[in-house]
RNA sequence: GCGCCCGUAGCUCAGCUGGAUAGAGCGCUUGCCUCCGGAGCAAGAGGUCACAGGUUCGAAUCCUGUCGGGCGUACCA
């Protein structure tokens, strides 16, 4: 696999060979951008940071760089030609050599080993980690969507990669949803969105309590006792209480499977909160003993001044454990029992101080690795008029959410007047509704960075014109459409059924600037990928797609492929090919399946 | 108070390890289907990149400060 940009620093490093004080080839490398526009090249070079060295003006170097280079060249090399604009030195990639390279590399598997990182490790992504109990909703689908495409990307990159859900199925909010549950009329559970039914009964009981509160101290006193009955209930076993909470938490389980079926997402492993409480008591004493945990405030904590991060509570005063005692633990089983090297959280933004403590607590309890542990903040997803509220019911929940998309594609797909879909069955009707509507909410939620709020607003994401991610399926079911096109006449035929990567050497060189601008793009895929391991941020591989698309849209509008002459036809069809490979691959990391047909 | 994140077109956001004329979508105005799929393409209008300093050949991008918004800051999860 070529990369143009190792060959352009190829070429620059040994220009500058005899020239004292130039940089190295990492410090080119660093200098390198791309150009503004097209039309001046595929990759530049300012001259700028040689001018105090060479003691020349950046025109000068500029100009005496390009003869040298030029004069270098070999006639059928990557690099086309050199232009000098001004103290800009513009590399143009000869499209014919770099396409057919990339069809072999795409062929015989090397352009998925050139995207693999310099080192493969394990790694553990932990996502989604939903509450039982509770409604799910849109807010925990933009952790899914960050997380699933997360871990698929460092898949891409050749790691060893363990997906981990972790289910907060056990605690007192549990215990809050089952009082009401007991004690309250709530009627029958409906056949769908029986979590957010349940997240009903949770945010009743809440409620009551902050009533309590503010007016009847011994009655909110009461309730609480109730509620830790309730959750020593469900541990012992054999109560009805505790059927009642696995009956429950089973639908919920089942429910978050039927999330996870439409989204596409699989876990490698799975934790539950209820299975941590002992073992968290255990860690607890065991480091209490070696001294690094102390007692304080009638609460056990680690303290990290040393930090700047204040004590980390470990233990509550009244014995029971927290969330970061619950992380300990998984913490140590993804070090010891599954042999992580990383380790990543995909969590809110507001966590962050949290994560800080834990990962600090975990480097006085010895375990080095803790530096190779990430927090993938993301920020919160709100709706147009403002933040979500499971209290006060303003949120969309999921099966709310789905119902919409499917509704608002499929009116979308009878009403639009080209494509002929007389001849689709149930099925294929139904994959591809779920396909665009999966598509829509993922590019959503990925299409801004981690550190931006999204805002969820049904009209806007279910309408399918300009940017969505129904455009960037768009392209792919149009290159699908000039293959079955291609097919049904014999002298296109034989050119798409042959040597495309030959095809594409042979052909005149692109004229069109469409041309190259996708070829450079798909060129740049790999990086891409690279980068967003280097962020934990999806949101450059969305763009990169929603760029691409926008790409292909222009080529197949200014460039006709099947009208063209057999030369051209050829390196036209080669280059659908490329593209058809390497987006598809992008949006299937992205979490995206393509259609042929929408 | 302290810490983290954010402030770019009417709206929603890219661009931020410094580089050429600051981009996209929506909305508004206007062209383009006898054509490989119009879920599209092209054009127009729309900007003191919150503000003020600093760093340098060059700043939306880096540093400092100010203002504005969000989140967090041990017995919730």
């Amino acid at each position: 696999m070529i990369d143009f940009r190792d060959v352009v620093l190829d070429a620059l490093t040994s220009a500058l060979a005899n020239t004292d004080g130039a940089p190295d080839r990492a410090g080119l490398a660093k200098a390198l951008s791309h150009p503004k526009d097209q039309s001046m090249g595929d990759l530049a070079f300012p001259a700028f940071p040689l001018a105090k060295a060479l003691r020349k003006a950046p025109p000068a170097i500029a100009a005496e760089l390009g003869a040298t280079i030029t004069a270098a060249l070999a006639p059928d090399g990557a690099i086309a030609r050199v232009e000098v604009v001004g103290p800009f030195l513009n590399f143009f990639a000869a499209p014919g050599v770099l396409l057919a390279d990339l069809l072999r590399s795409l062929d015989d598997g090397s352009f998925d080993s050139f995207c693999h990182a310099d080192e493969r490790e394990r790694v553990m992504v932990e996502f989604s980690q939903p509450n039982t109990h509770k409604v799910f909703h849109v807010g925990h689908l933009r952790n899914v969507a960050v997380g699933d495409a997360l871990q698929r990307v460092y898949r891409a990159r050749g790691h060893d990669v363990v997906a981990a859900n972790y289910y907060g199925d056990f605690g007192v909010d549990v215990a809050k949803c089952l009082w009401w549950l007991k004690h309250e009329d709530v009627g029958t559970p409906p056949a769908i969105g029986r979590g957010a039914w349940l997240g009903k009964a949770y945010a009743a009981t809440t409620a009551r309590l902050e009533e309590l509160k503010e007016k009847d101290a011994v009655a909110f006193e009461a309730l609480h006792t109730e509620l830790r009955a309730i959750l020593a209930d469900i541990k012992s076993g054999d109560t009805e209480m505790a059927r009642l909470y696995a009956e429950t938490r089973q639908w919920c389980l089942d429910e978050f499977a039927e999330v996870y079926g439409w989204l596409d997402v699989h876990f490698d492993t799975d934790f539950f909160e209820s299975e941590l409480e002992e073992p968290g008591h255990a860690i607890v004493d065991e480091y209490l003993a070696k001294g690094v945990f102390e007692h304080s405030q009638g609460a056990i904590v680690c303290m990290l001044d040393a930090y700047d991060l204040g004590p980390a509570l470990v233990r509550k005063s009244d014995g029971t454990s927290l969330y970061l005692t619950w992380d300990l633990v998984l913490a140590r089983r993804k070090f010891d029992e599954f042999g992580v090297q990383r380790s990543l959280y995909v969590v809110g933004a507001e966590q962050t101080f949290h994560f800080k403590q834990l990962f600090a607590t975990l480097e006085r309890m010895g375990y080095e690795r803790a530096v190779d542990c990430r927090h993938v903040a993301y920020e919160l997803v709100m709706l147009p008029d403002g933040k979500m509220s499971s209290r006060k019911g303003k949120v969309i929940p999921f099966f709310e959410l789905r119902s919409a998309l499917r509704d608002a594609i499929d009116s979308k797909m009878r009403s639009a007047e080209r494509g002929s879909r007389d001849d689709w069955t149930e099925e294929q009707w139904e994959t591809t509704i779920d396909r665009i509507a999966v598509a829509c909410l993922r590019y959503g939620m990925l299409s801004v960075s981690n550190t931006t709020r999204v805002i969820f607003d049904i009209d806007a994401w279910t309408n399918l014109e300009g940017e969505s991610g129904a455009y960037l399926m768009y392209g792919l079911a149009r290159i699908s459409g000039i293959f079955a096109k291609a097919s049904e006449d014999p002298r296109s035929a034989a050119i798409a059924k042959g040597d495309l990567a030959a095809a594409a050497t042979l052909a005149p060189a692109f004229g069109a600037e469409a041309e190259r601008a996708l070829l450079t793009h798909l060129l740049r895929y790999p990086r891409v990928l690279a980068q967003v391991e280097a962020q934990a941020d999806p949101s450059f591989l969305a763009s990169w797609l929603y760029d691409g698309a926008k790409l292909f849209s222009r080529f197949y509008h200014d460039c006709p492929v099947l009208k063209a002459e057999p030369d051209l036809m050829g390196a036209r069809l080669a280059l659908v090919r490329a593209a058809e490979r390497v987006l598809s691959g992008g949006l299937r990391t992205l979490g995206v399946e393509p259609v042929a047909q929408m």
